[in-house]
DNA sequence: AAGCGTTTAAGTCAACATGACCTTTAGGGG
DNA sequence: CCCCTAAAGGTCATGTTGACTTAAACGCTT
């Protein structure tokens, strides 16, 4: 590979591994998976799930790969998308190591199984880990923050709140996403109506789902538009 | 480094390279900056500026000296943004590249000098590059598409149409950036009331300025706002 | 089976935002 | 001095929003 290396020595070859930010919401909170590390560095401490990007694999696959073999969970239901790229040259104490970091989405998830590398799997409430965002290793305080800020964004324009569902949900289930995620209450009433007076947000099944207690709800699936017209803005509702 | 590989001999060093795109807005058309490849591989056709990130910069810093680099760009005053990484196995015939595709965004800027590899730097209208696409290096095209699509969404929900103008502008020229990127006229009565009861969007210099013919118009300085709310939507404005 | 609590569903209304269109203002040039 | 042009500002019917109220449909209790 040397002859590439034209005009510099100061360009070496560097690690790839992939990161994966994966949030569900679960018993009324936004959980993020995390992992107990069980190699240097950061021995012990709590990281997001990631790993060395191989040989023949896409940044994709990459992150699916690592989601299985840390998580013990399928991504290819999950909503999966980019993040972005980190790569400060001091991030990793073992040398240049640019991280490709993965933002995934999921209905309440099974609880993850131990990884291969004896770490230890499990879901942390987001909310809770704001206040000591030292605990994680890495910067992956940094990458679960903008995760989290791309969330809340993407809340607003795309249809991403239905990836926290199931196949079919109730209206009020979409509503707590955004509660959730946002941390504001919003109007029952006055929500219903944006989502169904946006098209091709969700769409009927016909079925209905009988809460604890109180009257039968709608049940409803995603639909075909992604990109939110006109968006669902959290703007200064109140109650 | 091997000693850190445990799992798996399918884990390789990767190249890791910065590509921008750099759009701006000259003669009433979205240009963006490409340069003809002055080695191999796709030896004279037409790329992103970009190359391998350095051993103790940043990802943004090798993006900026590239830019200078490349094109005698000074980035500094430019709008940076990275957009994310591509990294398919086979995307570079040489081996396993990623590359971190960044976004610059300014106003209408010098015609670009040529690079150190000979390249020749120049700027090409977006619109006609979408017909043949085929024509670039890499997989560039996709970046380039990816790039348009990023810019076109976030003129709708942040103040970025700014980083297209001088640092006072008319808000026909702010109107202008939108309608070249967005490729549809705006009503210029509503547009100026929407920015101007957007807070923060823009912000009165005092000062005038004499178009060819016609009334002076004021001129302004972008706001402090980042994020628009209400954000400027493109919806079904059709004159 | 009548009443109650609870949750979904649907309606009301004033305040505000939007798109389409029109009028006025302030320059330069003939 | 009139005309052309572009900026600036106004009008108005239509939609959308937030706050709030009312109706419907279930289980549960009495």
């Amino acid at each position: 590979m040397d002859e590439w290396l034209k005009h510099s020595t100061e360009v070496e070859a560097s690690w790839v591994t992939a990161d994966l930010t994966i949030f569900t919401v679960r018993e009324g909170q936004l959980m993020v998976l995390l992992v107990e590390r069980g190699v240097e560095p950061f021995l012990g401490r709590p990281a997001l799930p990631g790993g060395y990007i191989q040989k023949d694999e896409t940044l994709r696959e990459g992150a699916l790969r690592e989601l299985w073999e840390e998580a013990g969970i399928d991504g290819r239901r999950l909503h999966l998308e980019q993040l972005g790229a980190y790569g400060e040259p001091r991030r990793d104490p073992r040398g240049r190591v640019v991280t490709i970091a993965y933002l995934a989405l999921g209905p309440d998830l099974p609880a993850p199984v131990g990884g291969t590398d004896a770490e230890r799997a499990y879901w942390a409430p987001v909310a809770q880990l704001q206040s000591d965002a030292q605990a994680l290793a890495f910067d992956h305080a940094e990458i679960l923050s903008d995760a989290l800020e791309e969330v809340r964004t993407k809340l607003e324009y795309t249809a991403v709140a239905t990836a926290f569902c199931g196949d079919s949900f109730t209206l009020s289930e979409l509503r707590k996403v955004y509660e959730v995620i946002w941390g504001q209450v919003l109007d029952p009433s006055n929500f219903r109506r944006k989502v169904l007076n946006t098209p091709g947000f969700v769409q009927p099944t016909g079925e209905q789902r009988l809460p604890p207690t109180g009257r039968p709800a709608a049940l409803y699936r995603r639909g075909t538009a992604w990109l939110l017209s006109p968006p669902l803005l959290r703007g200064g509702q109140q109650s």
